[in-house]
DNA sequence: TTGTACGCGTTATCAA
DNA sequence: TTGATAACGCGTACAA
């Protein structure tokens, strides 16, 4: 079972061994390979029958000097085991595909100052940077905003950062969710916060806010936006005594829930539970989840193609308008129970 | 030769423009950014000023080319959001990270084509290939065995494939599985399978049917893994009265108790499910899942010291005895009750 | 300690 | 149509 390499070359066999295998000239073993000159047809089979027979694939490194580009695209999210990121993600691949991108994926596990390493390690190898739900300081995204590669920021807005920005309307979507709260009589929630750097978590934040206009009062519990981390919060948001728990998204609301079983409280009857992101699970636990649908695909989509312009034309396009979003009623939610005391 | 650049410097500054900055040659840059080299403490400071100032970084294509390597390890999994592999990747990470090595990760959404494609493809730019999971035909792993690049295959083991493998024992935890079933009265079992296409699919559904032993009779339902595959499979596989669903994994077994809740059965009560992995996921839910906790860290751990042999010393090591994995008994498993009829 | 010059594998520009 | 050959940006013998 040892392993029998073809006769000679030891390494990798470059172009010219394929070159010298075909009896032709390197250049026209590039021409073949990117398929892009015209070569004469039988010239053309030879090289491919010594390619294959070389198992030979181009460097990627002496390519990607020649052409000035990796053709590669850095995308940097907080938490790839979030379903969120990965229906974004999906669809900007699919962009990138079709354009001969390739992307290269990176978690920064949420913490800001090794995402923005992360981005600056990148820049040596991608054409451009995908930053999704991006904790870095405004500082930090300056910075990028002033570097030759393009570079979009997806679910955050930051006045004053010349970076074009594509996002889901949070407030609104969230002001609904409370509405449908207070309609249900509820009148004292926690907000279980998720990570103070990210803008949709400001952005949810102030919507539950305003909803004191509802008569509902929500007081700010932190946590995270995992569901380990929503478990571990439950107790100290349960001190507040509210009838219901506005999680940060969909991982929190399932970490919460578990938690507030835990001790002895069942959802939504003892207490109402809302999400928000609407990831493939959302409906599939029990009680199937109150939140919210983040166009998830859509963002992605747009994402790709302002990435796109900036990749072709070297100019800042206008970020969109916000993309919008709705308000889901599962079972998670019901009417509010007479508090404990 | 300096300016045939227009307006100012608008692309990447190079080894060059920084030497030249600095007052240095590119050579004592070099020794500066790579810290090998002894440069006198000035020299350093003023390249390192000039390098922040222009904002410089390394190209990768170019230093991958002079070192014959991109210091990158191909990283291929079937399915991303399967929280399962971020802990065995996790793991694998931190390995390469310490050595110097960058992961790309790529998801084949389980398709045995596109994933032999990408592992193709992929050996352009990186030193090594993990293969988590593979679909990859038996011929194709063969194939990927002879080229240069050093691969390692994690859970999966292929008789005859000159590759290290390192795999968890998935036959005996199942057998568990079996018995703890049978003890609780269950006679009648469907096994909710994963893609036909994966080693552990197979060794878990060998496990099962080995439990006639134990008086339990199985029957195999397919599916493929994930939440909303079992979910529609489940249809079918009540169609066999089972009393209990032994699924390939803690994402079907998800999927499934919401699709038994859907026909109006409640679990463990009606029907026992159980699953395997212990992904986070799996306490947090309603029922909490009994399931095997798979040695995920550990697996990550032993993949990368065997890549990591391999990487240093050009030779193939020996596989290591498969990791042990400990069932978990939580509530989604419970006496069998009398069959409906 | 620092600098010069060459090589890495490809693509692109010329000539032939 | 094909073939030499000059970039591309970096690391590193070898020289100074």
């Amino acid at each position: 079972m040892s392993t029998q390499r073809p006769e000679g070359s030891r390494s990798r066999p470059t172009i010219a061994t394929v070159a010298e295998a075909a009896g032709v000239s390197i250049a026209t073993v590039s021409r073949v390979m990117s398929g892009s000159s015209k070569v004469k047809q039988e010239l053309a089979d030879r090289v491919h029958e010594a390619a294959d027979q070389l198992a030979y694939r181009p460097s990627r490194a002496a390519r990607g000097l020649a052409l000035g580009s990796l053709r590669n695209i850095g995308v940097i999210l907080p938490d790839l085991t979030n379903a969120y990121f990965f229906d974004v993600v999906n669809e900007m691949h699919r962009g990138a595909a079709e354009n001969g991108y390739r992307m290269l994926v990176a978690d920064s596990n949420g913490d800001p100052d090794e995402e923005l390493n992360t981005a600056l390690d990148l820049l040596g190898q991608v054409d451009g940077l995908m930053l999704l739900s991006s904790r870095i300081p405004t500082a930090g995204l300056k910075q990028l905003a002033r570097r030759e590669a393009p570079a979009v920021l997806v679910n955050r807005i930051e006045l004053g950062v010349d970076l074009p920005m594509v996002v889901a309307d949070n407030f609104s979507p969230m002001m609904q969710l409370c509405s449908h709260l207070a309609q249900l009589g509820h009148t004292r929630a926690v907000y279980l916060g998720g990570s103070e750097f990210a803008w949709q978590n400001r952005e949810r934040w102030r919507a539950v806010q305003s909803a004191v206009g509802f008569g509902l009062q929500v007081t700010h519990v932190s946590a995270d936006g995992t569901v380990e981390g929503a478990h571990a919060a439950v107790p100290e948001a349960l001190e507040h005594d509210p009838t219901a728990l506005i999680c940060f998204n969909d991982l929190s609301a399932i970490g919460a829930i578990s938690a507030l079983r835990d001790a002895g409280l069942s959802v939504p009857e003892d207490i109402s539970v809302t999400g928000f992101d609407d990831i493939v699970l959302a409906r599939h636990i029990a009680p199937a989840l109150t939140t919210v649908t983040s166009p998830k695909a859509q963002l992605g989509r747009r994402a790709w193609d302002l990435m796109r312009v900036m990749l072709d034309s070297d100019e800042r396009p206008d970020s969109p308008e916000p993309l919008s979003a709705q308000v889901v009623l599962r079972h998670s939610t019901g009417p509010a129970r007479i508090l404990r005391g």
